[in-house]
DNA sequence: CAGAAAACAAACCAATCAGTATGTTTTATT
DNA sequence: AATAAAACATACTGATTGGTTTGTTTTCTG
């Protein structure tokens, strides 16, 4: 095998490893030993590829967690459409259907905030977790945005607001979910977001007026 | 001093201190001896108190952020009047003015949740917290019943999903808090839930047939 | 094919961890 | 006041931690 590709591979062993290890129990009760024991490396490729166990961490975040979130729940928000329908689409492709997502590990994001964001030390995780979630409430945004556009969405709406609140409902959701398996949280959830995602609905005079200009 | 007065005095300055520190920090990250260090005690005086750190953080869990959940989030929904009127002073009141919630150390309730909550392990710690949600689910729905009943609410609401939602949506706000710092958020969320909240509410018709029935 | 650099393995280290064993002080009981 | 029990303090232990040092194998380069 090729170095680079050798490298690669390993150091990508170790990420998913320490990836799958640290969401499921924590930064802190993770150790490193454990880490390379259930891949069959030692503490030399490790550090091989690692300053320390705080850079491995940043990579984590980086290399996966940024990943998920933005291929899970950032990137279908590109779609054009009916903001309403898009969002109620992709909350029951995940939460409902795709079962790759760790259903009872909680959300990798809200994981690693709790663990990880006390301010001080660590200040530098902080702001890769805070990014994340500004990238996230961006692209909600822009979708809002051309819903409103699109005369989907009633213009008096403030979006800053909306995608917050929608995303904290997920981070929300997926938590209590796991402190409780209870099984049909997600359906319930999903039933009372569209009840707040109804409440952004274009006016019928908005939709008037809107024809009214475009016919102008 | 009296022996019991001395008794419980340090075990409350030890609970109280632990409490601290591991919301802060989590349960992996603080350890016994920085605990008894920060109050001036020593490790005689802790195992003296509890057999190890599971039971320590098994009583921290009863004896702080049980009482706290109920005595700021629980106990005031047993008021009388109109649910969403409630809600919203309640949620006015502990995220935009009682400065005494640690504003930004995220909800306790997720913080050990997200760290205490991976199953096999600590199975009884994770019984203890859904143990509190479920409380805080419970006197929600009767609030909303009671809305029901006293034609405040719509009385086609599911009030379980709802309670579930809404404190999905609470402990999501102190989270996103927790990594953002925006100050503004819980505002912003405040308004977002009032959204919500006015979906729930009874419909014309229903008071008339309501009023119908009492007069008849 | 030789030498060098890359990619690891193995052994080790000081610090910290939860927990224990034993001693000392404080309070209650008679 | 004497004794016992309660409420600690002190010193210690074995295991585990993140990290280092040194040695070995694999791969690349000329």
């Amino acid at each position: 095998m090729t170095q680079e590709i050798k490298r690669k591979l390993t150091r990508q062993v170790l990420i998913d490893k320490g990836y799958e290890l640290i969401n499921m129990y924590g930064y802190h009760a993770v150790s490193i030993d454990r880490i390379i024991d259930e891949v069959s490396l030692t503490k030399g490729a490790f550090y091989y590829h690692f300053d320390n166990k705080h850079h491995f961490i940043e990579a984590v975040i980086q290399e996966r967690i940024s990943k998920e979130i933005h291929s899970n729940f950032i990137e279908p928000l590109n779609e054009r459409g009916n903001p309403i329908f898009i969002l109620t689409d992709l909350l029951e492709d995940k939460l409902l259907k795709d079962k790759s997502l760790n259903q009872n590990s909680g959300s990798p994001l809200t994981n690693f905030i709790t663990e990880l964001s006390h301010e001080a030390n660590d200040y530098d995780l902080q702001l890769q977790l805070k990014e994340i979630l500004d990238q996230w409430q961006i692209a909600m945004m822009n979708l809002l945005h051309r819903g409103i556009e699109d005369s989907y969405l009633d213009r008096h709406i403030d979006p800053e607001s909306v995608a917050e609140f929608i995303i904290i409902s997920i981070e929300g959701v997926r938590t209590i979910k796991k402190a409780t398996n209870n099984s049909g949280i997600f359906y319930n959830y999903i039933q009372q977001l569209k009840n707040y995602l109804d409440t952004l609905k274009i006016t019928e005079d908005q939709k008037e007026t809107k024809r009214y200009y475009l016919a102008s």
